[in-house]
DNA sequence: TAAAAATACTCCATAGGTATTTTAT
DNA sequence: ATAAAATACCTATGGAGTATTTTTA
């Protein structure tokens, strides 16, 4: 099982046809078929229904799309996850003379914050 | 993202190393190699630390366990149900004559309560 | 006949295997 | 010295594109 397969299934039901989601993806019309014909030959049953210039989904796929959402958004969020993991988090408290606050302190902290919205600085 | 990599990384994790990993999985060695190899590369992060004779998991690998198991099970689910939901259900009633009842007709209805679990069978 | 998907084909990338090398014990 | 993973290399499969054909509205 391919992610990518899931979410070109998703695109063409979201905007309800094979060469819209090729666009949208930037896959050839081809490429899409191809991608729904490897989902619908490892699940064992079709997904679409092809009626010449329009697509339904069936029953099977239908009650696919759920699962399939599900692991994209899934998939998704482990990602998002480990991103921000990485990123440093947790309360730092500094000290600053009052003449360095005045000049240059302002635009650093603005850095600093902007880059790690996760750390919470206190300045003293 | 491939489902197989998934199921690779969770059966490391499981006996603890990419050789019984290839074992039970029926690849090659090098193949969980490439498996692992893609995913640290697609997720951006290590998942294993190589220490020689044993490997371990990394903190994003313990962190990203979970998601892969989720994303395991829910692909799996997702087929069970495609495979159930095409099985006949619901209830069945019909009747038959006694002399049948008696030689032919226990051997069939095991043969179909096992086939068709889901069908509630009356007879009359 | 026109719009959309399937098919045929071609090319290249990559998955998987074998054999070898590297590395930590 | 050994067990385990990485690497190099090779082959075959398959993914993606272009061009064409099929289909039904």
């Amino acid at each position: 099982m391919e992610l990518r397969h899931l979410i070109t299934f998703r695109t063409i039901v979201d905007l309800g046809g094979f060469n819209k989601a090729a666009q949208k993806l930037g896959y050839a019309q081809s490429s899409i078929t191809a991608h729904i014909k490897e989902l619908e030959t490892e699940l064992g049953y079709p997904l679409f229904d092809r009626l010449g210039k329009k697509v339904t989904l069936t029953q099977t796929g239908r009650r696919f799309l759920p699962y399939a959402l599900d692991i994209i958004t899934l998939y998704t969020k482990s990602k998002e996850m480990i991103k921000e993991s990485d990123e440093p988090s947790g309360e730092l408290t500094i000290g600053v003379s009052e003449s360095l606050m005045i000049y240059w302190f302002p635009i650093i902290i603005m850095n600093f914050m902007g880059q790690y919205p996760n750390v919470q600085l206190t300045v003293k």
